[in-house]
DNA sequence: AATAATGAGTTGCATTTGAAACCTATATAT
DNA sequence: ATATATAGGTTTCAAATGCAACTCATTATT
């Protein structure tokens, strides 16, 4: 077994069992515990898990970085996808989600004289150490789980741009009301931000086209195209593609 | 000697060597190693220090954590002190710095239904945690090293209110320019935020009164109060009381 | 085709750690 | 006045850690 592999296996491990003691995880992948601790080094380097004496957590405190470990190699390809039709100096605006933080990063890393314009203080704060990274905070109502700005004053605030793209994450997708999302604030905030972009983007792991979110986010016709990896239905894909959506997958 | 002496004493060793092992800070108090310990965990669950295997480092990467933990009692009771004029219900304002800092997780911990203002997405994390602490977070440009923002974008964001107070650090300060800060755009957010409250109140310890800022903050006359420890110069709190300002030391 | 460089793992050891049991002075309650 | 928490501290010890030195493939380089 390669050591990404064991990584990812370790994460999905976390997400179920909340803890692991470095033993346990040398029994089970039959490696010795040095390696083990490296591999638990390296996740720890990435934000994804947090170690103490003797096992590693899930940084899960925190929604987002919850998240952030569900499923985190595919989320990392579709980030890199997604961050291919970016260019060097371009203005972006990215609304939160796990998704969205990877890409925000892969961007800030890989791109010159970016700005990224966005609600997600825990975005700023993700990307905030790359350097020659611009960020616009957008501010507002401060969730205090999600880190996110929403309300009115966030509107207030982005009514002052306009952008060519806007990467969006999703909770839920159905024919009948297009991407859905778990909060009315945060969904009203991004159909607030979508008015000031060209074209938005959709960047979100497929398990999300399983599921049906409980408030409208965003009808199919306003959405540009969604960055998935390859296990989105085959319904769902030809249907977007119908609507005219372009769909891109790892 | 007492265990917050001690707690004290290690933070200001911490501040002038980057980093000491628990062996070594076991010798200097005269206490076993797990005493020590148990005081770095303290210290690391305040977030001022960060452990490692065999030693303690400060949480320096970070501006803000970096002042937080220099002069930190002091900083706390100038907080605590400041903090006595607030009560439950209240809607205020905070700009950014240490005592500001802990002046917001203060007033959160220990006050209900309080709204906090605040152009700094440090301090936004910073009180998170604690419930029913609701949070309007000053969207704008991005200070990646600070986490502040400014710009016109604050000044735009911060119209929307009016408050009863309004709670700054300072960088430095002289009779002739009043209160100065270190940088330009910050400096001008704060008199963007002040024209939106009833009174400034300038929380600092008193280290600041032999400092001045590279650029002026705020004149005297805009000054409600200021709240500080005991070791302000006497000419400086005798020119302040004259200009009007209330001075409270710990 | 031979050689060097690199990445992934292992073993071994001295050092550090967390946890539990125990000590003792100072409040707090009865 | 006496019992009882409680906070700060110590000792002890098995378990976990970092580090260095060593394999063993795989990938580049010449």
């Amino acid at each position: 077994m390669k050591m990404s592999e064991r990584h990812t296996k370790i994460l999905d491990l976390l997400t179920k069992e909340e803890k692991i003691e470095v033993a346990k995880l040398s029994n089970i992948f039959r490696v010795s515990q040095v390696t083990i601790r490296k591999d638990l080094d390296q996740l720890e380097n990435k934000g994804l898990i947090m170690r103490e004496h003797g096992f590693a957590t899930l940084n899960s405190k925190d929604d987002i970085n919850n998240r952030l470990a569900y499923n985190y190699d595919i989320k990392q390809k579709i980030a890199q996808l997604a961050s291919e039709d970016v260019h060097d100096g371009e203005t972006l605006m990215i609304e939160s989600g796990s998704c969205c933080a990877l890409l925000a990063l892969q961007i800030a890393q890989t791109k010159k004289d970016i700005t990224i314009i966005t609600n997600s203080a825990f975005i700023a704060d993700y990307v905030r150490k790359i350097p020659q990274t611009k960020i616009i905070l957008l501010g507002g109502e401060y969730q205090n789980e999600s880190q996110v700005s929403v309300g009115p004053i966030v509107k207030k605030c982005v009514e002052t741009f306009y952008v060519d793209k806007f990467f969006i994450g999703t909770d839920g997708f159905s024919e009948v009301s297009g991407f859905t999302g778990n909060d009315y604030m945060r969904s009203e905030t991004v159909r607030d931000m979508a008015k000031q972009a060209k074209q938005v983007i959709v960047v979100t792991d497929s398990s999300k086209f399983n599921q049906i979110g409980v408030v409208n986010l965003l009808p199919t016709q306003n959405i540009t195209s969604v960055v998935t990896d390859n296990n989105i239905p085959n319904c769902c894909e030809s249907y977007l593609i119908e609507q005219g959506i372009t769909v891109k997958k790892i």
